[in-house]
DNA sequence: CGGTGTCTGTGATGAAGATCACAGAGAGTA
DNA sequence: TACTCTCTGTGATCTTCATCACAGACACCG
């Protein structure tokens, strides 16, 4: 059971759930709970099966793929408003979790059961077309992701994700390195470069872009 | 309009059709056009607008990301009885096609106009979820490819590739690496490995397997 | 203040793949 | 048979990135 502050963000950040009906929005807030979560806790893994629909108010989680070796790779970022569209597939195929989600920042989501999930998703065309905006939004990501990674140099993928970024950045490289699914010494190195051309400015914790023309033309974005 | 003998063939393919009622299938058979691609002929492309929902009666398309320098990979193919899911994407999200796909043999196919589509998807649990189905699948896929790309040695993806064809193989090593986003050469030496190993017998244009057991294990499988 | 932990810089070394440049082998065709 | 294609084998070389091994820098905390 939702309370009416919870109901009122959760309207805010799901503008969709306004079009359903009131009787509908009734028995979703019933039904439903909230879960706070910490930064650094895994969600869900791989291989587990799924529990329900999350709807995100405030935090992230950060969806990646985990090699054996303890590297790892970005996905894609989940952000309130958004929803977990790997649960979607699990829920809708019937099949496990095929990568990790981790918490970036602390979780304040709320958890749909399964069965709301359905009967939301077989009702109503709006939850429905908005599941599969996400679907289709993220497959596009993926496409793109998998060209980077087998076709593009790390250099350009680090800049042009520097760039993806608000400015004063605050972040360390083993993290950019993770995103990318390299290692921080290459970061470092790459960095380094940037710097030198003048395109940032690197502090402990911080990359500074002071030259966003020259490294958006580097990354071809 | 379809003829008598399109109509059984597609219903044969795709069985959810049948869950339609009949007259959502007259209208469907009406407003559908037959087509037929020769091989290797380019059905759809980057950044192209999405015509119309195929449906797969014989042949396959190939969906590939190609890089500047004339590399490729293979994102996945579609075989008769699924249908290309990037369409689905572009018809939902109303986006343009992200890749491109190629036909591999000859096609045969049904082509399902926009609003047909749209149609049949607005209205019919069985057509949703078949669509959802395929969605969830790709992701799947998707989300393999890049963990693939991203970690795996190109041995090992290589002879995954292998063991998963059918036995004699009949194909050069250029498409292989096509499939895999490598080069020719490459691909040329990691299968005299193989060959060494005792694993398989290569030959002009065909590559035997005669070691699956080995194979496989070494692919992880 | 010193101690501890995290973050960063950097060299050395190595492995995987990409690229280039040909040579030779099969297979089809005039 | 000779000619021509395409496919394959292979060496040499180069780039990129990964890995290992530390050292220094910074920040926080007792």
């Amino acid at each position: 059971m939702l309370d009416n502050d919870t109901q009122s963000r959760l309207l805010q950040q799901y503008p969709m759930l306004r079009e359903l009906p009131a009787a509908e929005r009734e028995s979703l807030h019933a039904s439903a709970s909230t879960m706070h979560v910490p930064a650094g806790t895994v969600v869900f893994d791989e291989n587990q099966p799924c529990q329900g629909f999350p709807l995100l108010l405030s935090g992230s989680i950060r969806v990646i793929k985990a090699a054996p070796n303890g590297r790892e790779l970005q996905l894609y970022r989940v952000l309130p408003g958004e929803s977990c569209i790997l649960t979607s597939s699990c829920l809708l195929g019937h099949t496990r979790y095929q990568a990790r989600g981790v918490s970036e920042e602390a979780l304040e989501m709320v958890l749909l059961p399964a069965t709301s999930f359905h009967t939301l998703f077989g009702k109503h065309e709006a939850f429905r077309n908005y599941v599969f905006l996400l679907f289709s939004d993220r497959l596009t990501d993926l496409m793109q992701l998998v060209s980077a990674v087998a076709f593009q140099k790390l250099d350009q993928r680090l800049a042009r994700l520097i760039v993806s970024k608000s400015n004063p950045l605050h972040t360390t490289h083993q993290a950019l390195a993770d995103e990318l699914g390299s290692a921080r010494e290459i970061v470092s190195r790459l960095l380094k470069g940037f710097a030198e051309q003048g395109w940032v400015k690197l502090g402990r914790e911080q990359i500074e872009v002071t030259d966003t023309a020259s490294l958006r033309k580097f990354a071809e974005l």
